[in-house]
DNA sequence: GCATTTGTGGCTT
DNA sequence: AAGCCACAAATGC
């Protein structure tokens, strides 16, 4: 299967993704050398009217590795633009464990497509598998004020 | 109140 | 099968 990195630059940062042509496959929120300059893909699309804040449909994604995954994107999406859930909120929702969700939410090969940057912890900000500062522009960007900035 | 510890539950590799 | 986790709630002080 061949893929290529395409970058593409947002009122966050730059990021890149890998599009294979059918699906994304993964994305990435550091800047690669190697990112071919963003074309019209579906993801570019979504990114596009994402950072418009604009709503579209998402881009055709490869599936996540584990079935829970599968509910926990479910659950993410579910979350409206501009809200954010805690880790425990999230947790109850797919009746889980808070520190369960962390996990699968670090693992998870596709944030920001995922909404994964809204999940906060109960008093904090939590992490973010690529980057904090990404989590806090975005944050930042939806309009949503982290409590625990200080 | 604040700091630390413990419990939890399951995901990822 | 073992380690790992981006939490949370409960104690101890």
């Amino acid at each position: 299967m061949r893929y290529e990195i395409f970058r593409y630059v947002s009122p966050c940062g730059t990021l890149t993704y890998a599009w294979n042509g059918e699906t994304c496959s993964g994305i990435r929120l550091h800047d690669k050398a190697t990112a071919l300059a963003g074309d019209n893909n579906p993801v570019t699309a979504w990114l596009d009217a994402y950072f418009d804040k604009k709503p579209h449909a998402l881009p055709p994604l490869s599936m996540p590795h584990t079935p829970f995954q599968s509910r926990m994107r479910a659950a993410l999406l579910a979350i409206p633009f501009g809200k954010t859930r805690t880790y425990g909120e999230l947790a109850a929702a797919l009746n889980s464990a808070p520190r369960a969700i962390g996990q699968a939410l670090g693992a998870n090969p596709l944030p920001l497509l995922i909404p994964c940057h809204r999940i906060l912890a109960a008093n904090g900000i939590g992490g973010f598998s690529c980057g904090l500062g990404w989590k806090r522009r975005l944050l930042a960007f939806e309009g949503v004020a982290v409590a625990t900035e200080k």
